[in-house]
Formats: C-alpha cells, sequence, structure tokens
DNA sequence: GGAAACTTTCAGGATTTTCTGAAAGTTCAT
DNA sequence: ATGAACTTTCAGAAAATCCTGAAAGTTTCC
C-alpha cells in the first residue's frame, strides 16, 4: 500500500524534529559534561548525519558562526571523535562522526582521564613527596590521608588505562562477572 | 636528641606550606571537574583539617566572603562530602568531611551520574520513544544508531550502580580480575 | 520580649568562558 | 603569479558563572 504525499512528508517532519530535539538537547547537555554547547552539538548532529557535512552545513543546521564552528571541529578532531574527510569533486573539508558507542567511549574516557586524573595525580604525588621527610604527628596524619587519596587515584587511572585497551565486545560480559 | 626551636618551627612551617599548596592546586583542579573552585578548596581544607572547622576558620584560611562558604558548604553537605558537626560550648556550627577515600568515590560517582548520566539517559530514551513508529530506511538508520547509545548508557548506569554499592574492600579483587 | 550570636539569602559586581565576524592565511587551478 | 575558494585566527562582544557584602532571617539565652 503506497502512502501518499501527504503521508511521507508527515513522517520526514517528525523524523526531522526527532533529529532537532536530539542535538539541542544533546548540546544543552554538554554544559554537564564539562563540554562546550557548540562542540557538543556539532558531535551530536555528525553524530545522526548519514554523510558527512562541511563546515557550512553545520554552521546553518546550529546558527553559529564560522568561528566557533571551526574551533570547535578542530578540537573534536583532536579527540578523535569527529574525523575529516575529502570528498572526491570538491574542495571543502567534510567531518565526520566516530560511530561506535565503545570508541566513543573510549575517547570520552581517555580525555578524561587527562584532564582529571593525571593533574590530580601529580598533585597528589607532589604533596606526598614534599612532606615524605618531615617529622611529628601532625605531618604523619596530613601524608596518610594524602597516601591514601594519591594510591586510590593511581589504582583507578590504571584500571582506567586497561578497561579502554579492551576490544568492544569483551567488557560488557566481564563487568557483569564483577557485579555479582 | 631535641630538636630546637628553630627547627620545629622549620617543619611547621613547610608542612603548612605542603597543606596549602594542596588546597590551592586541588582548587585550581576542580574547574576541570566541573566544580567551582571555592567548593574544591573548602573540601581539600576539610578533607586535610585534623578537626572540624567554623565557617570563619574557612572563611580566613581561603580568604572568601560569609556569603560564598556558606553557600559551597551547603552544597558539599548536600553532596554527602562534608557532616556538619555540633562541638559542646559552641553554638556555631562546624563542618567535618568525610575521609573515606572509597566513599568519598562512591560520593562523586552518584552525583556525577545524576547530573550527567541519567539526563543523557532521558533524552535518549526520549528519541528513541519518539521515532519507534516513523518508517522508511533513514528513520530506521537513526533507531539504530540512538538505540545503541541507549543500550550502552543504560548499561553503564546500572554497572555504575552496582559498583558502588559494594563494600570497599571487596572492589579491588574484583576489578583486578576484570583486566587479566 | 528582646538582644546577641550565628546563618542564609540575594542583588549587583567581578571573573571566566564562549561566540562572532572580519581580516589574514592557505591552497589550488589556471 | 594571480585570484577564487576555502580555512584559520583573534580581538572584542555576549553570555554564563561565581563571589561579595550587607540586609534579612534564625536560634538561643537572659
Amino acid at each position: 500500500m503506497m502512502k501518499g504525499f501527504v503521508e511521507k512528508e508527515a513522517d520526514a517532519l517528525a523524523l526531522a524534529e526527532v533529529r532537532d530535539a536530539f542535538v539541542r538537547q544533546w548540546g544543552a547537555m554538554g554544559s554537564q559534561w564539562g563540554i562546550n554547547r557548540s562542540m557538543a552539538m556539532i558531535h551530536a548532529l555528525l553524530l545522526i548525519s548519514p554523510k558527512p557535512l562541511a563546515t557550512d552545513d553545520i554552521m546553518e543546521a546550529l546558527s553559529i558562526s564560522r568561528g566557533n564552528a571551526n574551533t570547535n571541529l578542530r578540537d573534536l578532531v583532536d579527540w578523535g571523535l569527529v574525523m575529516p574527510v575529502l570528498l572526491k569533486g570538491d574542495r571543502r573539508d567534510f567531518y565526520t562522526a566516530e560511530k561506535d558507542v565503545w570508541q566513543i567511549f573510549c575517547i570520552v574516557a581517555r580525555e578524561r582521564k587527562r584532564r582529571e586524573m593525571e593533574p590530580a595525580q601529580r598533585v597528589l604525588e607532589n604533596c606526598v613527596e614534599r612532606i615524605r621527610d618531615i617529622p611529628g604527628d601532625e605531618a604523619r596524619v596530613l601524608r596518610d590521608q594524602l597516601s591514601a587519596l594519591s594510591d586510590f587515584v593511581s589504582t583507578a587511572n590504571g584500571l582506567m588505562d586497561r578497561v579502554s585497551a579492551l576490544p568492544h565486545g569483551k567488557v560488557i560480559p566481564r563487568v557483569l562477572k564483577v557485579l555479582t
């Protein structure tokens, strides 16, 4: 049974609405993630775009400036969440997003580790080092507290490294065992 | 062998410097964590303070205003990272921090899940729901992509819940098994 | 009741982060 | 070498976030 023009149009409209809602809501959420709105929106847009988009497409779809689009695309490419692609017959750069969920997770985890865990580890190790040879009860208490923190962060970092080194399929079954 | 006054003073000074460095650096790091500087500094200060502190102690130690101290203390108490304590013979509120590293981890994880994962899950589920009955190839592709994301986030959320329900000692050994 | 001691709130100021738009920089075909 | 097409940069505008200080609100004790 063929759908008429009107029904097809309605479906296309509903689809566009969902796309749009996803991009906007994902963008709004970016704030909570320490990722700025534009970057999150560009990522969302590329994530659900069936084909690569040029900078101008993105600018238009999201109503953002060229500078903004360019900067955030560069950051996304640096992270590895987005890849530039060359389309034949077009001089412009096109961009496409990594679609595999496990890959995305690993990239985000790696970036967060770099920005959040490693600085913490350095601060803690530096403090533990500086306090090592100071005698007295107060110093000992402080040393113990900072060492506990430091050890925990180190362990967590090592753990994260190993988890993201695992290939996609192996992780879910293994983690399920952990939480018997 | 008794240390002289001069040596003891030097030790005390070095200790104070480490404390101070820790508080300031932890505060600076807070930014990367989506936690504001004052909140991170107050937390750091209480974390290494051997005894509970009053609002005025905190204001003075960190050179911040009363309003700022009060607001951020309230948030820390809401999170459960800091507890108010009543000291006998003093009408003021004193505050002390949760010192157990595993507890701190669980609290932070719970809060991040609430602020970052659960909104994401809601957005995704909402989009998947809205697209469910739209026919066509494009809709199917979008549905598949969003479902993959949605499933991953759900699984991760469930996982996090179970991990933080585990008692301190059990986690490290178990996770070590995961990364054989 | 009322005054002292302490806490909370919040409007406006300060700071940090993000965005824009236009100018400068590239690259490529001719 | 020139110019058209495209990309990058960056100074200043806009927006979001955070902090202050003083006033209003509580609680406690006499």
